[in-house]
Formats: C-alpha cells, sequence, structure tokens
DNA sequence: AGCATGTGCGGAAACGTTTCCGCAAGAGCG
DNA sequence: CGCTCTTGCGGAAACGTTTCCGCACATGCT
C-alpha cells in the first residue's frame, strides 16, 4: 500500500495556511513573516513533506540533473573514478543529480534526457560524442581545455599543465637527469597540447615521442624503445597508467629504476604509489576538478553568472623512489 | 532567445488532432489508426517534438531515473569504471537516466532526487550508506548479494564466485601448485564471503590470509609476508589491484614469477594485461554486471516483473605469463 | 487626517503530460 | 431493422509546484 505522497497542499492544511505561504517559506522567495515561516518549517518537516522534483522541473523548465561524459577511450582510468565521485558529491551538495553518460553517437536518447548543463572530460578533436554534446541547447562546462576551433565551452575548469609538466621536468634535470625523454599523447586534446608545450618549450634537453592517448600496452613498449635509443637518463610518461607498463617492460629487461634510468608518470595514480619502486608523478587532483566543474556548471544554470568561467585547480609533484637514486 | 519548447499541443495543432490522440499515438497506448499514428509520428519528428520528462514524471510519478552506488572504499577500481559504464549505457537504451550517488550519510538529500531504483555495488555489513539506500522507498537491486541479514532486495546480479574462485585454484593446482596462499577479504561482503567459501571448500591445500577490502599498499606487504612464511608454490590475491601490488613486492626481494613462485589474481584489469610478466586473472566482467543489473532494476520499475530477480553474470579465467612456467 | 508605502498572505493560473470517460460512426449478427 | 460491440478520436481532469497579482491592514510621513 503506497501511501499517497504529501504534497504541498497537505503541508498547507496542516499549517494553516495556503500553499503560496508554504511555497514561500520553504523557497525563501516570498514574503512571509519569519514565526510563520519557521511553523511552516517545522510542520513540513514533521508531515515528512519532500517537494517533488518533477513538479518543481516542469514549473521551473530546469531538470535539476547535469550530465558527465568520459570519453570512451579512457574509461577505467583512475584519473576519472575520482573525477565522477567529486563531481557526484558537489552535484548533490547543490541539490543536482548527476547523469552518467555514456559514449552514444546519437543526441536523440540524450535529449530526452533534460539535462540543465554537461560536463564533458578532455574533449578531443573529432570526438563525435563530443560533438552531440555541443549542439545541445544547455550550457557546458569541460574539464581541460577544447580544442575544438569553434568551440566556447560557459565553463572551463583545468590545471595548468604546462607549468605542472614543467616542474616535473626540472625535478628530473634536477636530479641529474641531462636528456629526458617524453612518452606524450597527440594534440587532439587540449591535455596533450600543453603538455607537449612544455616540452618543446622547456630548458632541458627533452625528446618527444608520442603515444596514443587510448594507448595499448604495445604502444608503450614501442614508444619506450624508440624513446631508448637515444640512451635518455630520464623518461616521463604523461598518460595514465602508461609509466605502469613502463616501469614493467624496463624491468623486465633488467633495467634498474631509478639507478640506471629515472623514470616518472606526469598522471598520478594509485598504482604507482603502490609500484616498487614508487613512482613519482603529479597530483592533478582529479576529485576536486570535478567538484569545481559541478561548481562553475551550478553557477552558470541558476543564472547567477553568465560569462565564460575559469577555474584552475592547482598541481603538486609527488616526488617517489623512481626518480631520487640513492 | 531560447525559443518556446515545442509541446504535445503544437503537434496536435499541426497534425490536425487532439493531444489525447497524439499521445496516443506516440505512447501506443490508446488507440489510434495506424494511418494517423503514422503521420502524427512523422509532424512530431518534423516539429522536433521530445517530450517533456518533467511533465510525464509528474503524471506518472515516475522520475525516468536510477541511481548507481558504488562504495566510497572502491571508487578508483577498475572494475566499478566498466560497470558503470555498463550500466549507463543500458539505462540509456531503456530511456532512464543513471544518476550517480556519492557516498552520503544522509538520506535527506537521496530522497528529493527522487530515483525510481537503485543499484547498490558490493553492499557490506554495517555500510552506513548502505543502509540508508535500503531505507528509501524503492527497488533495489545488488550487484553481488547483500550480506545484511534481514535484508532482500528486489534483485541481485551476481556471478558465482565459488566456482570463479574454484577454477583459478583448480588451474593454479594443474600448474604444479601443491600448495596455495590465498589473499582475500574478509566477510564482511558476499564477494569476500564467497570467494573464502571456494578456498575452504577446496580440493587443494590453500591457507587463507585476510587483507581488507579497502586495503593500503602496506596490508598486502603484511599479509604477503604472512602468506610467504609457508612457502607456498603460489598465491592467489583476490582483491581488485592487489595482485599489483604482490607482483611489485615479490619482484622488489628478487622472487622471480612465475619461475619461483606463480600469481594470480581473482578480479581481472587492464594493469594486470600490461604487468611484466602478465597476470593469470579471471574476467569477472563489470560491463555486462553493469547492463544486467539495470535491465532487471528497468524490468521490476516498469512492472513487468514483480518477484525477486537473480541475474547470473558467466566468469571467464584468462590464463597468463604469471602461472605459465617455461 | 490623508496619503503613499510596505508587509503578510491567499486565489488561481500555468508548466506539459497521460488517461478516464464519453461520443459518434461503422461493423456484425439475428 | 434493431441491437450490441468495436473503433477512432476528443474533452477535460489531474499530477504538485511556483509565481503573478491582488487584497487588507499597518506604518510612516507631511
Amino acid at each position: 500500500m503506497p501511501a499517497r505522497r504529501v504534497t504541498i497542499r497537505d503541508v498547507a492544511r496542516a499549517a494553516g495556511v495556503s500553499t503560496t505561504t508554504v511555497s514561500a517559506a520553504l523557497t525563501g522567495n516570498g514574503r512571509v513573516s519569519p514565526e510563520t515561516r519557521d511553523r511552516i518549517m517545522r510542520v513540513a518537516e514533521e508531515c515528512g513533506y519532500v517537494a517533488s522534483a518533477a513538479a518543481r522541473s516542469l514549473r521551473l523548465g530546469r531538470s535539476g540533473a547535469i550530465g558527465l561524459y568520459v570519453p570512451d577511450r579512457t574509461v577505467g582510468f583512475e584519473y576519472y573514478a575520482h573525477l565522477s565521485r567529486g563531481a557526484a558529491e558537489a552535484a548533490l551538495a547543490h541539490g543536482f543529480a548527476l547523469t552518467l553518460l555514456p559514449a552514444w553517437p546519437d543526441a536523440a536518447p540524450l535529449r530526452t534526457l533534460h539535462l540543465d548543463g554537461l560536463i564533458v572530460c578532455d574533449p578531443a578533436l573529432g570526438d563525435p560524442v563530443a560533438e552531440v554534446l555541443r549542439s545541445l541547447p544547455v550550457p557546458m562546462v569541460t574539464c581541460e581545455r577544447d580544442p575544438e576551433p569553434g568551440a566556447s565551452p560557459a565553463g572551463v575548469v583545468a590545471s595548468d599543465h604546462v607549468a605542472g609538466t614543467t616542474v616535473l621536468l626540472d625535478h628530473l634535470a634536477g636530479q641529474g637527469a641531462a636528456s629526458i625523454a617524453a612518452l606524450v599523447p597527440g594534440e587532439e586534446t587540449s591535455f596533450g597540447q600543453e603538455t607537449r608545450r612544455a616540452c618543446r618549450e622547456s630548458d632541458h634537453d627533452v625528446r618527444m615521442v608520442e603515444v596514443p592517448l587510448a594507448y595499448d600496452p604495445d604502444d608503450i613498449a614501442r614508444a619506450l624503445a624508440e624513446a631508448r635509443a637515444d640512451e635518455p637518463d630520464a623518461i616521463m610518461v604523461v598518460p595514465d597508467g602508461g609509466a605502469l607498463v613502463a616501469l614493467h617492460l624496463l624491468q623486465a629487461e633488467g633495467v634498474r629504476v631509478p639507478e640506471d634510468l629515472l623514470l616518472a608518470s606526469y598522471v598520478d595514480a594509485l598504482s604507482l604509489q603502490v609500484a616498487r619502486p614508487t613512482v613519482t608523478a603529479v597530483d592533478i587532483d582529479p576529485r576536486a576538478t570535478g567538484a569545481s566543474a559541478v561548481n562553475a556548471l551550478v553557477d552558470l544554470v541558476v543564472g547567477e553568472v553568465s560569462g565564460p568561467v575559469l577555474t584552475s585547480v592547482p598541481t603538486h609533484l609527488r616526488v617517489r623512489e623512481s626518480t631520487s637514486p640513492a
């Protein structure tokens, strides 16, 4: 026997006022005397009243849900798991629901979701899903800049990867690396563009080798072989998870890290802390990134802010054994 | 200038029928002649009509959203990333939205979300969030059985981990392991209960060492040391990610895998395929698990099925280098 | 006192669906 | 022909909010 839901009218009757007043009291929008407001809130609490999201959505023309899109190629990367969690927490704190968007090349089902806003992680040039999402008539904030020429998302949350990469390169040089090999992703993503730029403009001797963002272990192996041809003193692997592959390959060949070769990752991960040796990396705080993206998007949705928003998330170098000989 | 949304009334006018007929045509619920139906669908398409989820929810008393809860302790595990993706895809295919639920000890904000159903991953004894979710008045399906004594979720999607673990143990024995050490989680979760049972009831010589489900690398190290005290021929690590830690620790000590010691993981992961040696594991198909959970839940929500649903997801042993000496 | 202004509250419309019911016309049947 | 049953469709209510507007009264000012 599903008890009929308690509506605003029930509360109004119980409190001896009109629904208008109840609404005003609970939303804080109209004019209500403080005493009446308190009484209504108490009564509402007692009745177990909780406003119908559907009715409110219908009236307000806002669904109370925001979508999060994580590119298919990177599902499984630890980074996005934590980003998602941060986003979900922030959303709930604002009373919004965070809807997970699968890669879906068709816009129609996405339209039926009626999202108030979108968060797109690491938009890549030519990603058909990103394309579709950009076409939806709602504000969008991207985690990392959108590399698409014409695109201008309403908000961007990003770390300064040029700076982050530079710090890591400086650290490697400071540990005695005269020449550094960098396994970097391509230019199809802002993340790739920035980390590459840092390598290009570095004061040190950095040689880049490209590895796909959605790499196969074999891709890392190939790139690693190419990188080692120049006999570098240190290797920096940028994509998430790539450094671990490299570490295994090196160890399988009998190369000692860090004695024979320094190894560092750009994207930090738990597995880098459990690897032996533990691997130096840059913590780019995915949880904070997710939370910031939601906060920015909510501001845009409720109209507290109109212009494009740019939020920066700080990065932290985590020095570990793989770059600390002796 | 946000163009007014096109409603069912607009379509009705354009097609020269009533809103009743349009609704009947689009939902397939009432009585409409085939010709009229086709015409209406064409007109709706042309107008770019897409039904308001809010209005439909209000009328139907269903929100069209289902919640997915992943325990905080395991966020970051690859397994859940793929499970989430499978769930999101299946949900969208049914026209539902998948809402990510953060660990949140308070029921109130969760109530405001108005979910039609819940998916809870790996419910653990004493998890306060699971407790809260169980109290919500909506059907719930769990991925893995709910170990809570009184609890009876409306549906369960699970693999047979007793069988899966047994297959893996048999494989190790078949590769020549006379004695096997198993690093297993505790009994607070059905997953732990089943994998332990398989160890207890195994035909082979299996010694269990407990490691927390939300382990710290040091926990693995401790458990590994304890396990190796008996000089086993093989080690099976059950929790996601744990085998990788073990592999690193062993290699750091100069133990050769698989020559000196066989190593296997229960939960498969990409990192096990890229490790050197590659690590044998059991693929428990998280994506299928997520999709099945959503399918079962949707059936329950739309009322196509009433009794408790039990779905089984098959497991596959992936034999790799770490258990293949010579 | 007369007037403008502000405060506290209620009536009722509107948001966009779905569905119950009813009506007219046609079909089938004796 | 008269009856019932079916088919195709429309009117209108209902889902639960929020908000525009208006009313009555109190307050402050000249």
